[in-house]
DNA sequence: ATGGCACCTGGAGTGGGCTCCAGGTCAATG
DNA sequence: CATTGACCTGGAGCCCACTCCAGGTGCCAT
């Protein structure tokens, strides 16, 4: 059985020790495993599950909504319908997310144009004719 | 020449009341027009900026990369090509993010197969042959 | 044995972005 | 002429998600 010690598990999943600490604190981690001298020691069951907090954090649930998920994994296997519930509609959450941005950007892009075009028309006033330049 | 009062503002834009006077605090907007009774009376000009604000924010920028891209807009005509950099750029960011977010999103969906397919064997454990039922 | 390093704890502090509040002004409506 | 409702102000408060800190432990290499 691999363990993982905090700095590797800090490498792997991105998240800083703190927040680790922080995430085993407000039980979004269960309690972590302790060598002799009290230090943790990540399983791969830890890690596993932080790369599931990495994905919905990433994609915007909020600790409180992925502390109700962790009950429910923790719950036993007669949750499992009630966890394809929450990633479903967590799903569904991103999808609508991802149409937001698309719909913003091409906003924003149709702004850059609009700068492009002033910018077009402002070099046409430096040079109004080249032919008599 | 048509104004608009904080609540239409508030219903078009989508920004709360005390949003709109924040944002005028903090002078991501400058300072709004008043009647002789000191309400603000918003013009065309302010609303069409809220619009470019709304984009900004919905796509993750934050408010002080917004006050900066305000002073642009206000410096004149000649920073045009500084304020294509900062969409440029930030329409990159957005790309990015929602590149991040569809690869976040494909791994919940795998979590979701996942899950079903634990359902599926459970189920089979329940009429494991159903020949024989 | 001495330094350095990775880690520990409880608790306080931070930053971002609002949101709320008390107490007040004005204009229109019944 | 009293009430209602939309608005005003300055300032405090709130929520979220960390992040930092002081003071301490244990282990390993010089």
């Amino acid at each position: 059985m691999t363990v993982y010690t905090p700095g590797q598990v800090a490498e792997e999943t991105g998240f800083s020790l703190d927040t680790l600490r922080y995430y085993e604190r407000i039980g979004l981690l269960e309690p972590v495993e302790r060598n002799a001298a009290g230090q943790r020691r990540f399983s791969e069951e830890d890690v596993g599950w932080l790369g599931m907090v990495r994905c919905l954090r990433d994609t915007g649930m909020p600790i409180a909504a992925m502390l109700r998920f962790a009950q429910l994994v923790r719950s036993g296997d007669h949750t499992v319908a009630d966890r394809i519930g929450v990633l479903e509609s967590h799903d569904a959450a991103i999808e609508a997310q991802i149409t937001l941005l698309r719909e913003r950007q091409r906003a924003i892009q149709r702004k850059i144009q609009y700068y492009r075009d002033v910018q077009a028309v402002a070099e046409l006033r430096e040079t109004p004719d080249p032919a008599r330049r």
